[in-house]
DNA sequence: CGGGAGCTTGAGGAGGATCAAATCATGTGG
DNA sequence: CCACATGATTTGATCCTCCTCAAGCTCCCG
């Protein structure tokens, strides 16, 4: 039985000044001279579904800013289980505690193909003054996704958690989304893999999502919105 | 109908060089003359459950050390409900989107006899680069929090929950803790009043926790942690 | 073609929600 | 000091959602 391992490819060194998303990650606000200081090697990642980042207990020795795609960190349980505590979109940044404890907390692991750039820790470390509001921003988003997936995610009946899952799953302005495996998303709403199959059914059924692929869906704003806040 | 409303009491100013728990707070890695710089009064407080320190969409100016007692930080959901997305104890802090956005995001309300200490955001700014390390951290314990509301409060049965909450109410070292409103219990657990009501009870009848008194329990850990784990 | 993993669907039962009422604690005004 | 209103807690009865266990299904890969 062969280990069949799904890893993330190597894309190249970065050139972070001209990062086509700098407003939105951790450099925002280095000037041009504030980059000859990073003498360590920024690398460019591209990871297919299921491909950790990292797995909890391991050394915290980079933090990743999320270019593309999407993360789950999950958490295991006293009883074994595992729960899904937070999502990672772009701009978001992974492993944060890299800067503040000696292990990683979570895995955190691509549900959907996503590139990420890969930053020492120590980088951070030397620019730390000049990254300081930016630092600040990316622990406030990162308590604010967790605090979502708390009240958007894992509150009310199970049609109400996947209604709203689809509502955050991209922008109100797109229509199409991309969704991921059952099992994943039982262990983000806290509901069994069944129920979240039944549950994606029955919301094709009634037309508030349309799956025009594997996984793919356009979604129905308003039928949604409708879903997420009924009694 | 007279508003009844529950108030903070001003306590006095405060010399933070002579703080009780100085190493669990903020300004643990001050030196002596950094206090000089603090020019804005620093005020303890003293606060009954029920009492709140900010609400959503105020103004943002202050943070707030827990110095004792229990706070809760609640937000709204699509269909009008509340829900409890963190918890914060003695050592954590309050508010400390203060520093990074313009309004509170939370509301924060003491859940138990609470003392705190309410420092202007400015002293924060002026003191950001010494202050650098020890804000990283409180942000850090803010995410393990939540994703601890999340992994132990917000998966499996209300009775494992219930258990789980008890086993978190103080360190397993001391048996006896304070509980909250079943309310509040509720809306932190994502079940109703009446099941929180009921599992409480059910506990008591089991002998995993005795009251005591009114909302004083003794608990009974090894019999809380087999609960916290059951199939 | 066969095997396996993930997804779907079904039947049955347990746990929790809902609605309703009784109890208890608190504070208010007479 | 007592009667009463108010709100929180407890308890009960019923219903419905979701979990559990089990079986088929689809798709991909060897």
């Amino acid at each position: 039985m062969r280990d069949h391992e799904i890893e993330a490819a190597w894309q190249g060194l970065v050139s972070c000044e001209q990062c086509q998303i700098r407003d939105l990650v951790l450099f925002a606000d280095l000037a041009g001279d504030d980059f000859g200081v990073i003498h360590l090697p920024i690398e460019d990642l591209w990871l297919p579904p299921g491909a950790p980042l990292y797995q909890p207990g391991q050394v915290a020795s980079h933090i990743y800013t999320v270019r593309e795609g999407l993360f789950k960190l999950e958490q295991y349980l006293p009883d074994g289980n595992r729960r899904i505590v937070s999502l990672l979109g772009q701009g978001d940044v992974a492993g944060l505690e890299a800067t503040v404890a000696p292990v990683y907390e979570h895995a955190a692991v691509a549900l959907q193909p996503a590139k990420v750039c890969r930053i020492p820790k120590d980088v951070v470390a030397r620019l730390s003054p000049k990254l300081h509001r930016q630092l600040m921003k990316k622990w406030h988003d990162a308590v604010q996704r967790s605090h979502e997936c708390t009240r958007e995610l894992s509150t009310g009946s199970a049609r109400q958690r996947v209604a709203r899952l689809f509502g955050l799953l991209a922008p109100a302005s797109v229509r199409r989304c991309r969704l991921f495996g059952r099992e994943d998303l039982g262990a983000l709403l806290g509901i069994t893999t069944e129920t979240a199959s039944r549950t994606v059914a029955d919301l094709k059924r009634g037309g508030a999502v349309t799956e025009i692929a594997p996984n793919i869906f356009e979604r129905d704003p308003a039928a949604l919105e409708l879903i997420a806040a009924e009694g």
